[in-house]
DNA sequence: CGTTGGTTTGATTAATGTCAACGCACGTGG
DNA sequence: CCACGTGCGTTGACATTAATCAAACCAACG
Protein backbone atom coordinates (compact mmCIF):
# COMPACT_ATOMS: atom_id res chain seq x y z
CA UNK A 1 0.00 0.00 0.00
CA UNK A 2 1.35 3.30 -0.92
CA UNK A 3 0.73 6.48 1.43
CA UNK A 4 -1.28 8.04 -1.09
CA UNK A 5 -4.03 5.19 -0.91
CA UNK A 6 -4.30 6.08 2.33
CA UNK A 7 -6.38 9.53 1.43
CA UNK A 8 -7.92 7.99 -1.38
CA UNK A 9 -8.62 5.20 1.28
CA UNK A 10 -10.26 7.67 4.00
CA UNK A 11 -12.11 9.69 1.38
CA UNK A 12 -13.52 6.29 -0.39
CA UNK A 13 -15.41 5.94 3.13
CA UNK A 14 -17.54 8.72 1.66
CA UNK A 15 -18.06 7.51 -1.73
CA UNK A 16 -15.27 5.63 -4.12
CA UNK A 17 -13.46 7.79 -6.41
CA UNK A 18 -12.87 7.36 -10.56
CA UNK A 19 -9.30 6.38 -11.06
CA UNK A 20 -8.59 9.64 -12.30
CA UNK A 21 -9.15 10.99 -9.15
CA UNK A 22 -7.07 8.37 -7.35
CA UNK A 23 -4.20 9.42 -10.00
CA UNK A 24 -4.36 12.99 -8.97
CA UNK A 25 -4.36 12.55 -5.55
CA UNK A 26 -1.10 10.30 -5.75
CA UNK A 27 0.77 12.27 -8.05
CA UNK A 28 0.13 15.26 -4.99
CA UNK A 29 1.37 12.73 -2.08
CA UNK A 30 4.43 11.37 -3.14
CA UNK A 31 6.84 13.86 -1.67
CA UNK A 32 7.00 13.36 1.79
CA UNK A 33 9.07 14.37 4.62
CA UNK A 34 9.53 13.72 8.32
CA UNK A 35 8.84 15.74 11.30
CA UNK A 36 9.75 14.84 14.56
CA UNK A 37 7.56 14.56 18.01
CA UNK A 38 6.76 18.06 19.28
CA UNK A 39 7.51 20.09 16.48
CA UNK A 40 4.82 22.64 15.04
CA UNK A 41 4.13 22.19 11.32
CA UNK A 42 2.19 25.70 11.31
CA UNK A 43 2.01 28.08 14.08
CA UNK A 44 -0.75 30.44 15.10
CA UNK A 45 -0.27 33.33 13.34
CA UNK A 46 1.00 32.19 10.33
CA UNK A 47 -0.39 32.88 6.70
CA UNK A 48 -0.40 29.73 5.60
CA UNK A 49 1.17 28.44 2.46
CA UNK A 50 0.80 24.65 1.27
CA UNK A 51 -1.87 22.43 2.61
CA UNK A 52 -0.59 19.68 4.68
CA UNK A 53 -1.04 16.05 5.35
CA UNK A 54 -0.78 13.78 7.72
CA UNK A 55 0.54 10.44 6.29
CA UNK A 56 1.91 8.67 9.37
CA UNK A 57 1.63 9.83 12.90
CA UNK A 58 -0.34 11.96 15.15
CA UNK A 59 -0.70 15.40 14.90
CA UNK A 60 -3.13 17.98 16.49
CA UNK A 61 -4.21 21.49 16.53
CA UNK A 62 -3.93 23.31 19.88
CA UNK A 63 -3.92 27.08 21.05
CA UNK A 64 -1.96 28.29 24.15
CA UNK A 65 -3.87 30.22 26.25
CA UNK A 66 -3.31 32.81 28.90
CA UNK A 67 -2.16 30.91 31.92
CA UNK A 68 -0.32 28.74 29.70
CA UNK A 69 -2.10 25.64 29.53
CA UNK A 70 -2.18 23.89 25.64
CA UNK A 71 -5.50 22.71 24.89
CA UNK A 72 -5.91 20.38 22.02
CA UNK A 73 -8.93 20.88 20.10
CA UNK A 74 -8.06 18.27 16.90
CA UNK A 75 -6.40 14.96 16.51
CA UNK A 76 -5.03 14.57 13.25
CA UNK A 77 -4.44 11.25 12.35
CA UNK A 78 -2.88 9.53 8.70
CA UNK A 79 -5.27 11.03 5.69
CA UNK A 80 -6.00 13.66 7.60
CA UNK A 81 -5.95 17.17 6.57
CA UNK A 82 -4.07 20.14 8.31
CA UNK A 83 -5.60 23.42 7.10
CA UNK A 84 -7.92 22.87 3.54
CA UNK A 85 -8.94 26.21 4.14
CA UNK A 86 -5.72 27.75 3.75
CA UNK A 87 -7.17 30.04 0.47
CA UNK A 88 -10.02 31.91 2.04
CA UNK A 89 -8.16 32.69 5.57
CA UNK A 90 -5.51 35.19 6.09
CA UNK A 91 -3.75 33.78 9.46
CA UNK A 92 -3.82 30.78 11.26
CA UNK A 93 -6.36 31.14 14.73
CA UNK A 94 -4.39 28.02 15.80
CA UNK A 95 -1.00 25.93 15.84
CA UNK A 96 -0.83 22.63 14.32
CA UNK A 97 2.06 20.53 16.07
CA UNK A 98 3.15 16.69 16.08
CA UNK A 99 2.18 14.75 19.26
CA UNK A 100 4.94 11.55 17.71
CA UNK A 101 7.25 11.23 14.83
CA UNK A 102 4.92 11.72 11.51
CA UNK A 103 5.53 11.98 7.90
CA UNK A 104 3.47 14.96 6.01
CA UNK A 105 3.24 16.06 2.44
CA UNK A 106 3.13 19.52 1.47
CA UNK A 107 0.34 20.00 -1.22
CA UNK A 108 0.78 23.23 -3.46
CA UNK A 109 -2.65 25.01 -3.04
CA UNK A 110 -2.91 24.95 -7.01
CA UNK A 111 -3.12 21.59 -6.67
CA UNK A 112 -5.99 21.34 -4.19
CA UNK A 113 -7.71 23.79 -6.57
CA UNK A 114 -7.02 20.99 -9.36
CA UNK A 115 -8.94 18.36 -6.96
CA UNK A 116 -11.89 20.58 -5.74
CA UNK A 117 -12.42 20.73 -9.31
CA UNK A 118 -13.22 17.63 -10.17
CA UNK A 119 -17.04 17.23 -9.45
CA UNK A 120 -16.66 13.92 -7.58
CA UNK A 121 -13.25 14.18 -5.80
CA UNK A 122 -14.09 17.99 -4.48
CA UNK A 123 -17.82 16.50 -2.79
CA UNK A 124 -15.23 14.20 -1.15
CA UNK A 125 -12.98 16.50 0.06
CA UNK A 126 -15.97 18.92 1.38
CA UNK A 127 -17.13 15.65 3.12
CA UNK A 128 -14.09 15.72 4.98
CA UNK A 129 -13.86 18.99 5.73
CA UNK A 130 -17.75 18.99 7.32
CA UNK A 131 -16.97 15.69 9.38
CA UNK A 132 -14.06 17.49 10.30
CA UNK A 133 -16.65 19.95 11.84
CA UNK A 134 -19.01 17.03 13.26
CA UNK A 135 -15.67 15.89 15.21
CA UNK A 136 -15.63 19.67 17.08
CA UNK A 137 -18.90 19.52 17.98
CA UNK A 138 -18.92 16.11 19.36
CA UNK A 139 -15.63 17.64 21.38
CA UNK A 140 -18.11 19.71 22.96
CA UNK A 141 -20.55 17.17 24.04
CA UNK A 142 -17.86 15.39 25.05
CA UNK A 143 -16.09 18.37 27.08
CA UNK A 144 -19.46 19.87 28.55
CA UNK A 145 -21.58 17.05 29.28
CA UNK A 146 -19.73 13.44 30.24
CA UNK A 147 -17.64 12.74 33.03
CA UNK A 148 -13.68 11.94 32.67
CA UNK A 149 -14.54 7.98 31.90
CA UNK A 150 -16.49 8.20 29.87
CA UNK A 151 -14.83 11.30 28.38
CA UNK A 152 -11.76 9.37 28.10
CA UNK A 153 -13.96 5.87 26.43
CA UNK A 154 -15.42 8.06 24.31
CA UNK A 155 -12.28 9.67 22.14
CA UNK A 156 -10.97 6.01 22.11
CA UNK A 157 -13.88 5.09 20.52
CA UNK A 158 -13.38 7.64 18.13
CA UNK A 159 -9.76 6.81 16.99
CA UNK A 160 -10.86 3.67 16.58
CA UNK A 161 -13.36 4.11 14.00
CA UNK A 162 -11.17 6.94 12.43
CA UNK A 163 -8.14 4.88 12.26
CA UNK A 164 -10.02 2.16 10.68
CA UNK A 165 -11.10 3.76 7.93
CA UNK A 166 -7.74 4.51 6.95
CA UNK A 167 -6.81 0.27 8.07
CA UNK A 168 -4.55 1.35 11.16
CA UNK A 169 -6.68 -1.06 13.46
CA UNK A 170 -5.76 -4.75 13.35
CA UNK A 171 -7.79 -6.53 15.70
CA UNK A 172 -9.11 -4.04 17.82
CA UNK A 173 -6.11 -2.83 18.22
CA UNK A 174 -4.15 0.41 17.17
CA UNK A 175 -0.89 2.45 17.86
CA UNK A 176 -1.36 5.42 19.94
CA UNK A 177 1.63 6.65 19.89
CA UNK A 178 0.68 9.64 22.49
CA UNK A 179 1.56 10.61 26.25
CA UNK A 180 -1.48 10.78 28.97
CA UNK A 181 -0.19 14.05 29.34
CA UNK A 182 -1.30 14.76 26.03
CA UNK A 183 -4.83 13.29 26.66
CA UNK A 184 -5.47 15.43 29.59
CA UNK A 185 -4.54 18.18 27.46
CA UNK A 186 -7.17 17.34 24.81
CA UNK A 187 -9.90 16.68 27.56
CA UNK A 188 -9.14 19.18 30.19
CA UNK A 189 -8.23 16.92 32.52
CA UNK A 190 -5.33 16.97 34.84
CA UNK A 191 -2.60 13.70 34.15
CA UNK A 192 -3.29 12.53 37.03
CA UNK A 193 -6.84 12.24 36.59
CA UNK A 194 -6.60 10.96 33.10
CA UNK A 195 -4.31 8.57 34.08
CA UNK A 196 -6.80 6.78 36.75
CA UNK A 197 -10.01 7.00 34.27
CA UNK A 198 -7.38 4.78 32.42
CA UNK A 199 -6.53 2.57 35.37
CA UNK A 200 -10.65 2.14 35.48
CA UNK A 201 -11.03 1.16 31.83
CA UNK A 202 -8.41 -1.44 32.50
CA UNK A 203 -9.60 -2.83 35.21
CA UNK A 204 -13.34 -3.00 34.36
CA UNK A 205 -11.51 -5.24 31.22
CA UNK A 206 -12.56 -2.62 28.09
CA UNK A 207 -8.82 -1.94 27.42
CA UNK A 208 -5.49 -2.57 27.63
CA UNK A 209 -2.92 0.35 26.65
CA UNK A 210 1.05 -0.43 26.78
CA UNK A 211 4.16 0.80 25.40
CA UNK A 212 1.97 3.07 22.91
CA UNK A 213 -0.50 0.21 22.11
CA UNK A 214 -4.20 0.30 22.32
CA UNK A 215 -6.54 -2.91 22.77
CA UNK A 216 -10.00 -1.92 22.50
CA UNK A 217 -10.89 -5.28 24.54
CA UNK A 218 -14.65 -5.08 24.32
CA UNK A 219 -15.52 -2.20 21.45
CA UNK A 220 -19.10 -3.05 22.30
CA UNK A 221 -19.43 -2.10 26.03
CA UNK A 222 -16.75 0.97 25.22
CA UNK A 223 -19.48 2.09 22.84
CA UNK A 224 -21.78 1.99 25.30
CA UNK A 225 -20.67 3.53 28.32
CA UNK A 226 -19.08 6.44 26.34
CA UNK A 227 -22.97 6.86 24.86
CA UNK A 228 -20.92 6.69 21.35
CA UNK A 229 -23.02 7.01 18.39
CA UNK A 230 -20.67 6.59 15.28
CA UNK A 231 -22.97 8.34 13.37
CA UNK A 232 -21.39 12.05 13.48
CA UNK A 233 -18.44 10.44 11.75
CA UNK A 234 -20.42 10.28 8.41
CA UNK A 235 -19.10 7.36 6.84
CA UNK A 236 -20.74 5.02 4.30
CA UNK A 237 -21.71 7.76 2.14
CA UNK A 238 -23.21 10.10 4.86
CA UNK A 239 -26.54 7.41 4.92
CA UNK A 240 -25.20 5.86 8.70
CA UNK A 241 -29.04 5.10 9.02
CA UNK A 242 -29.44 3.37 5.63
CA UNK A 243 -26.40 0.62 5.97
CA UNK A 244 -25.09 -1.32 8.45
CA UNK A 245 -23.12 0.36 10.89
CA UNK A 246 -18.92 -0.29 9.84
CA UNK A 247 -17.36 -3.11 11.69
CA UNK A 248 -13.68 -2.45 11.72
CA UNK A 249 -11.02 -4.92 11.04
CA UNK B 1 -32.56 48.08 7.28
CA UNK B 2 -34.55 45.18 5.64
CA UNK B 3 -33.95 41.93 7.13
CA UNK B 4 -31.74 40.69 3.69
CA UNK B 5 -29.03 43.21 5.04
CA UNK B 6 -27.96 41.07 8.37
CA UNK B 7 -26.75 38.35 6.03
CA UNK B 8 -25.41 40.92 3.42
CA UNK B 9 -23.79 43.07 6.40
CA UNK B 10 -22.05 40.17 8.21
CA UNK B 11 -20.64 38.51 4.74
CA UNK B 12 -19.18 42.35 4.31
CA UNK B 13 -17.47 41.73 7.61
CA UNK B 14 -14.99 39.79 5.27
CA UNK B 15 -15.11 41.51 2.17
CA UNK B 16 -17.80 43.92 0.36
CA UNK B 17 -20.21 42.17 -2.32
CA UNK B 18 -20.94 43.30 -5.60
CA UNK B 19 -24.63 44.79 -6.50
CA UNK B 20 -25.84 41.62 -8.28
CA UNK B 21 -24.69 39.84 -4.95
CA UNK B 22 -26.69 41.38 -2.87
CA UNK B 23 -29.80 41.58 -5.11
CA UNK B 24 -29.40 37.51 -5.35
CA UNK B 25 -29.41 37.44 -1.47
CA UNK B 26 -32.46 39.80 -0.81
CA UNK B 27 -34.37 37.85 -3.49
CA UNK B 28 -33.84 35.03 -1.31
CA UNK B 29 -34.36 36.09 1.79
CA UNK B 30 -37.63 37.77 2.02
CA UNK B 31 -39.69 34.70 2.37
CA UNK B 32 -39.65 34.59 6.16
CA UNK B 33 -41.68 33.26 8.72
CA UNK B 34 -41.84 32.84 12.55
CA UNK B 35 -40.72 30.42 14.66
CA UNK B 36 -41.55 30.30 18.69
CA UNK B 37 -39.14 29.75 21.39
CA UNK B 38 -38.19 25.86 22.12
CA UNK B 39 -38.74 24.89 19.02
CA UNK B 40 -36.39 22.75 16.71
CA UNK B 41 -36.15 23.69 13.26
CA UNK B 42 -34.37 20.67 12.59
CA UNK B 43 -33.84 17.82 14.21
CA UNK B 44 -31.08 14.93 14.66
CA UNK B 45 -31.21 12.37 12.12
CA UNK B 46 -33.56 14.75 9.78
CA UNK B 47 -32.27 14.37 6.00
CA UNK B 48 -32.30 18.32 5.68
CA UNK B 49 -33.91 20.13 2.62
CA UNK B 50 -33.68 23.60 2.60
CA UNK B 51 -31.24 25.77 4.01
CA UNK B 52 -32.11 27.86 6.89
CA UNK B 53 -30.72 31.05 7.87
CA UNK B 54 -32.10 33.18 11.25
CA UNK B 55 -33.05 36.67 10.75
CA UNK B 56 -33.90 37.45 14.38
CA UNK B 57 -33.80 35.84 17.68
CA UNK B 58 -30.95 33.67 19.07
CA UNK B 59 -30.73 29.81 18.03
CA UNK B 60 -28.36 26.70 18.85
CA UNK B 61 -26.83 23.86 17.48
CA UNK B 62 -27.23 20.87 20.26
CA UNK B 63 -27.61 16.93 21.27
CA UNK B 64 -29.39 15.38 23.70
CA UNK B 65 -26.67 12.98 25.42
CA UNK B 66 -27.55 9.21 26.98
CA UNK B 67 -27.91 10.77 30.63
CA UNK B 68 -30.48 13.42 29.12
CA UNK B 69 -28.13 16.41 29.49
CA UNK B 70 -28.80 18.96 26.72
CA UNK B 71 -24.82 20.25 25.50
CA UNK B 72 -25.37 23.25 23.33
CA UNK B 73 -22.87 23.19 20.73
CA UNK B 74 -23.63 26.67 18.53
CA UNK B 75 -25.27 29.72 18.65
CA UNK B 76 -27.13 30.70 15.65
CA UNK B 77 -28.22 34.54 15.67
CA UNK B 78 -29.03 36.75 13.33
CA UNK B 79 -27.35 36.40 10.36
CA UNK B 80 -26.23 32.64 10.75
CA UNK B 81 -27.07 29.75 8.30
CA UNK B 82 -27.89 26.71 10.04
CA UNK B 83 -26.85 23.88 7.79
CA UNK B 84 -24.84 24.91 4.70
CA UNK B 85 -23.33 21.48 4.52
CA UNK B 86 -26.65 20.11 3.76
CA UNK B 87 -25.58 19.16 0.14
CA UNK B 88 -23.28 17.10 1.06
CA UNK B 89 -24.50 14.99 4.38
CA UNK B 90 -27.44 12.84 4.67
CA UNK B 91 -28.09 13.04 8.07
CA UNK B 92 -28.58 15.69 10.46
CA UNK B 93 -25.78 14.80 13.64
CA UNK B 94 -27.72 17.02 15.79
CA UNK B 95 -30.53 19.34 16.12
CA UNK B 96 -31.46 22.88 15.76
CA UNK B 97 -34.12 24.91 17.74
CA UNK B 98 -34.68 27.79 19.08
CA UNK B 99 -33.84 29.77 22.14
CA UNK B 100 -35.88 32.69 21.85
CA UNK B 101 -39.01 33.37 19.47
CA UNK B 102 -36.81 33.58 15.69
CA UNK B 103 -37.74 34.89 12.36
CA UNK B 104 -36.13 32.36 10.16
CA UNK B 105 -36.18 31.95 6.05
CA UNK B 106 -36.07 29.06 4.44
CA UNK B 107 -33.88 29.01 1.30
CA UNK B 108 -33.78 26.38 -1.54
CA UNK B 109 -30.71 24.29 -1.92
CA UNK B 110 -30.42 25.67 -5.81
CA UNK B 111 -30.63 29.42 -4.66
CA UNK B 112 -27.36 28.42 -2.66
CA UNK B 113 -25.52 26.91 -5.25
CA UNK B 114 -26.52 29.94 -7.04
CA UNK B 115 -24.93 32.14 -4.79
CA UNK B 116 -22.41 29.46 -4.26
CA UNK B 117 -21.26 29.87 -8.34
CA UNK B 118 -20.58 33.79 -7.78
CA UNK B 119 -16.56 34.09 -6.84
CA UNK B 120 -17.00 36.80 -4.58
CA UNK B 121 -20.24 35.04 -2.72
CA UNK B 122 -18.94 31.85 -3.17
CA UNK B 123 -16.05 33.27 -0.96
CA UNK B 124 -17.57 34.69 1.70
CA UNK B 125 -20.07 32.07 1.95
CA UNK B 126 -16.83 29.87 2.17
CA UNK B 127 -15.65 32.06 5.04
CA UNK B 128 -18.63 31.57 6.94
CA UNK B 129 -18.41 28.29 7.50
CA UNK B 130 -15.01 28.78 8.40
CA UNK B 131 -15.62 30.94 11.03
CA UNK B 132 -18.33 28.60 12.37
CA UNK B 133 -15.38 25.83 12.50
CA UNK B 134 -12.81 28.21 14.24
CA UNK B 135 -16.20 29.11 17.11
CA UNK B 136 -15.98 25.85 17.94
CA UNK B 137 -12.43 25.26 18.18
CA UNK B 138 -12.44 28.52 20.27
CA UNK B 139 -15.41 27.18 22.66
CA UNK B 140 -13.23 23.80 22.86
CA UNK B 141 -10.64 26.00 24.32
CA UNK B 142 -13.21 27.58 26.27
CA UNK B 143 -14.04 24.44 28.17
CA UNK B 144 -11.29 22.84 28.39
CA UNK B 145 -9.07 24.80 29.97
CA UNK B 146 -10.84 27.91 31.07
CA UNK B 147 -12.51 28.01 34.81
CA UNK B 148 -16.20 29.06 34.95
CA UNK B 149 -16.06 32.57 35.38
CA UNK B 150 -13.19 33.26 32.60
CA UNK B 151 -15.77 30.60 30.54
CA UNK B 152 -19.08 32.84 30.76
CA UNK B 153 -16.87 36.07 30.44
CA UNK B 154 -15.62 34.15 27.17
CA UNK B 155 -18.66 34.20 25.42
CA UNK B 156 -20.09 36.85 26.19
CA UNK B 157 -17.41 38.83 24.59
CA UNK B 158 -18.18 36.50 21.78
CA UNK B 159 -21.41 37.84 21.72
CA UNK B 160 -20.45 41.09 21.46
CA UNK B 161 -18.56 40.65 18.28
CA UNK B 162 -20.39 38.74 16.40
CA UNK B 163 -23.86 40.44 17.00
CA UNK B 164 -21.93 43.94 16.57
CA UNK B 165 -20.82 43.07 12.80
CA UNK B 166 -24.53 42.36 11.86
CA UNK B 167 -25.34 45.65 14.28
CA UNK B 168 -27.25 44.09 17.07
CA UNK B 169 -24.95 45.83 19.62
CA UNK B 170 -25.67 49.53 20.58
CA UNK B 171 -23.53 50.86 23.09
CA UNK B 172 -21.69 48.02 24.68
CA UNK B 173 -25.42 46.52 25.11
CA UNK B 174 -27.19 43.76 23.41
CA UNK B 175 -30.00 41.72 23.52
CA UNK B 176 -29.34 38.18 24.90
CA UNK B 177 -32.48 36.35 25.26
CA UNK B 178 -32.04 33.17 26.45
CA UNK B 179 -31.94 31.38 30.12
CA UNK B 180 -29.28 30.81 32.58
CA UNK B 181 -30.04 27.16 31.69
CA UNK B 182 -29.24 27.74 28.80
CA UNK B 183 -25.85 29.09 29.46
CA UNK B 184 -25.11 26.43 31.69
CA UNK B 185 -25.98 23.57 28.38
CA UNK B 186 -23.24 25.55 26.76
CA UNK B 187 -20.89 25.82 28.99
CA UNK B 188 -21.33 22.08 30.64
CA UNK B 189 -21.74 23.92 34.37
CA UNK B 190 -24.60 23.85 36.11
CA UNK B 191 -27.24 26.76 36.10
CA UNK B 192 -26.41 27.79 39.76
CA UNK B 193 -23.24 27.94 39.34
CA UNK B 194 -23.27 29.79 36.04
CA UNK B 195 -26.13 32.19 38.32
CA UNK B 196 -23.07 33.00 40.43
CA UNK B 197 -20.34 33.54 37.75
CA UNK B 198 -22.54 35.94 36.29
CA UNK B 199 -22.63 37.88 39.73
CA UNK B 200 -19.39 37.32 39.92
CA UNK B 201 -18.87 39.44 37.16
CA UNK B 202 -21.91 42.25 38.13
CA UNK B 203 -20.18 42.61 41.26
CA UNK B 204 -16.85 43.38 39.40
CA UNK B 205 -18.34 46.01 37.02
CA UNK B 206 -17.99 44.30 34.26
CA UNK B 207 -21.56 43.88 32.98
CA UNK B 208 -25.39 44.25 33.94
CA UNK B 209 -27.77 41.50 32.78
CA UNK B 210 -31.22 42.36 33.84
CA UNK B 211 -34.47 41.27 31.98
CA UNK B 212 -32.78 40.21 29.03
CA UNK B 213 -30.42 43.11 28.36
CA UNK B 214 -26.78 42.47 28.80
CA UNK B 215 -24.86 45.57 28.87
CA UNK B 216 -21.07 45.14 29.18
CA UNK B 217 -19.57 48.18 31.02
CA UNK B 218 -15.98 47.42 30.54
CA UNK B 219 -15.53 45.49 27.49
CA UNK B 220 -11.64 46.05 27.70
CA UNK B 221 -11.28 43.97 31.22
CA UNK B 222 -13.90 41.24 30.41
CA UNK B 223 -12.12 40.33 27.24
CA UNK B 224 -8.59 40.61 29.38
CA UNK B 225 -10.08 38.44 31.88
CA UNK B 226 -10.96 35.72 29.74
CA UNK B 227 -8.66 35.73 27.80
CA UNK B 228 -10.84 36.53 24.89
CA UNK B 229 -8.88 36.77 21.27
CA UNK B 230 -10.77 38.36 18.68
CA UNK B 231 -8.67 36.34 16.18
CA UNK B 232 -10.18 33.83 15.88
CA UNK B 233 -13.31 35.46 14.15
CA UNK B 234 -11.43 36.46 11.58
CA UNK B 235 -13.03 39.78 10.48
CA UNK B 236 -11.90 41.94 8.19
CA UNK B 237 -10.92 40.31 5.71
CA UNK B 238 -9.10 37.70 7.73
CA UNK B 239 -6.20 39.57 8.23
CA UNK B 240 -6.63 40.31 11.56
CA UNK B 241 -3.34 41.66 12.29
CA UNK B 242 -2.99 43.33 9.56
CA UNK B 243 -6.06 46.32 10.95
CA UNK B 244 -6.46 47.86 13.68
CA UNK B 245 -8.84 45.49 15.55
CA UNK B 246 -13.09 46.31 15.11
CA UNK B 247 -14.31 48.46 18.14
CA UNK B 248 -18.06 48.33 18.33
CA UNK B 249 -20.64 50.71 17.94
C1' DC C 1 -54.10 37.46 42.12
C1' DG C 2 -52.34 32.82 41.36
C1' DT C 3 -49.24 30.15 38.25
C1' DT C 4 -45.27 29.43 36.15
C1' DG C 5 -40.68 29.78 34.52
C1' DG C 6 -36.66 31.72 35.73
C1' DT C 7 -33.32 33.48 39.21
C1' DT C 8 -31.13 33.48 43.62
C1' DT C 9 -29.43 31.58 48.13
C1' DG C 10 -27.44 28.33 51.45
C1' DA C 11 -25.80 23.82 52.81
C1' DT C 12 -23.73 19.75 51.49
C1' DT C 13 -21.46 16.38 48.46
C1' DA C 14 -18.95 14.72 44.60
C1' DA C 15 -15.66 15.30 41.00
C1' DT C 16 -11.49 16.78 39.73
C1' DG C 17 -7.16 19.43 40.46
C1' DT C 18 -2.73 20.08 42.81
C1' DC C 19 1.38 18.77 45.02
C1' DA C 20 4.86 15.72 45.94
C1' DA C 21 7.10 11.65 45.65
C1' DC C 22 8.36 7.36 43.62
C1' DG C 23 9.16 3.89 40.00
C1' DC C 24 10.15 2.22 35.69
C1' DA C 25 12.04 2.04 31.09
C1' DC C 26 14.86 3.75 27.82
C1' DG C 27 18.85 5.96 25.97
C1' DT C 28 23.33 7.98 26.55
C1' DG C 29 27.88 8.55 27.87
C1' DG C 30 31.58 6.96 30.61
C1' DC D 1 28.46 -3.05 30.31
C1' DC D 2 27.01 -0.22 33.79
C1' DA D 3 25.56 4.35 35.96
C1' DC D 4 22.92 7.98 35.38
C1' DG D 5 19.56 11.17 33.60
C1' DT D 6 15.19 12.03 31.76
C1' DG D 7 10.51 11.52 30.47
C1' DC D 8 6.58 9.25 31.45
C1' DG D 9 3.45 6.64 34.31
C1' DT D 10 1.68 5.78 38.91
C1' DT D 11 0.32 6.62 43.77
C1' DG D 12 -1.37 8.98 47.96
C1' DA D 13 -2.81 12.97 50.62
C1' DC D 14 -5.03 17.08 50.35
C1' DA D 15 -7.27 21.36 48.28
C1' DT D 16 -10.58 23.37 45.37
C1' DT D 17 -13.99 23.77 42.03
C1' DA D 18 -18.23 22.89 40.68
C1' DA D 19 -22.52 19.80 41.13
C1' DT D 20 -26.54 18.70 43.70
C1' DC D 21 -30.46 19.40 46.53
C1' DA D 22 -33.85 22.11 48.38
C1' DA D 23 -36.06 26.15 49.24
C1' DA D 24 -37.25 30.90 48.59
C1' DC D 25 -37.96 34.63 45.69
C1' DC D 26 -39.31 37.38 41.70
C1' DA D 27 -41.49 38.91 37.69
C1' DA D 28 -44.20 38.23 33.71
C1' DC D 29 -48.69 36.71 32.21
C1' DG D 30 -53.14 34.95 31.95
Amino acid sequence: MTSANLLVRKLEAFQTLSQDDKRLIEAHTSRTRVVEAKQDIISEGDAPDNVHLILSGFACRYKIVESGTRQIVAYLVPGDFCDLHVFILKAMDHSIGTLSRCRVVDIPRQAILDMTDRPLLGRALWWATLVDEAVLREWIVNMGARPAEERVAHLLCELLLRLDIVGLVQGGSYELPITQSDLADTMGLSVVHVNRMLQNLREQGLITLKSKTLVVKDAGRLMQISGFDPNYLHLGGGRPDDQPKRAFS
